[in-house]
DNA sequence: ATCCTTGCAAATGATTTGCAAGAGT
DNA sequence: ACTCTTGCAAATCATTTGCAAGGAT
């Protein structure tokens, strides 16, 4: 079980153990919704509010240690920051996988088709997964 | 000023001016967010119910005539459907264009090296556009 | 004539906020 | 000691629903 306790304190935020929960679950589950996120830490930490999840979230997206993933048709999840990469997404079984792709052919020839100033792309490839199938 | 009347009929929704009204504009912004359509169909319909722009949103997505695009750090927009293509958002104006950008290869290694049946891909690429640079 | 749509208000769902008590540094 | 975080409840924001009246076909 991976400590996060410093990774915490160097984005600004007190080392909590819902926090290190939070985190900690994230991290083994590679993306989580708010819900399935809410229902996990609960087991370890059964008073804890739906709110403090989401003031966790926000406070550590606000701070650079996880973003947020936008799926179609379903809802967002969250993953730790890490370097830039394209996301998979199972239909059947909801599952999110992390790929590498290289996008720099497509967002080069935008930058210069359209004069436009590229920072960031966002790819969500959707499917049925091996085992689905 | 396209009319809109037939399309309506043939994916079995009745023409009414209010919805009419709202196709139009989307039509006409190409994407639009909830609360900009309901602004831009006040102006002829003053009272228009909010809830019945959502009704019309669902009702036009259950029919395959409008689709949700989510994007990264903003409320969604909806368009109408036509080919399959990409989004460019501009971080500034939050301006959408639709690009062609042929992800083939990109799916077609998927395919391969997951074992994935690729069935849909969406992709935003975000940055500034040549207007707000 | 029939069924669908509208607008309103109320209901539901999701997320945020205020605050007092407690915990982290 | 100081400041931040937690949990609760209430508040806010987003979206959906029920219903009676009106409109489209």
């Amino acid at each position: 079980m991976k400590d996060f306790t410093n990774t915490l304190r160097e984005h600004n935020l007190k080392a909590t153990p819902q926090r290190l929960e939070i985190i900690n679950t994230i991290f083994l589950y590679g993306h989580i919704n708010i819900d399935s996120l809410y229902e996990e830490v609960k087991k370890k930490y059964n008073a804890i509010s739906l709110a403090t999840i989401y003031k966790n979230i926000n406070a550590m997206m606000s701070n650079s240690l996880l973003e947020e993933v936008k799926l179609p048709n379903e809802k967002s999840v969250y993953e730790i920051i890490k370097d830039k990469h394209s996301h998979v997404l199972c239909k059947k079984c909801n599952k999110v996988i992390d790929i590498d792709i290289e996008l720099n052919t497509i967002t080069n020839n935008i930058s210069q088709e359209l004069d436009f100033k590229v920072e960031n792309s966002d790819l969500v490839i959707s499917g049925i997964c091996k085992n689905c199938q």
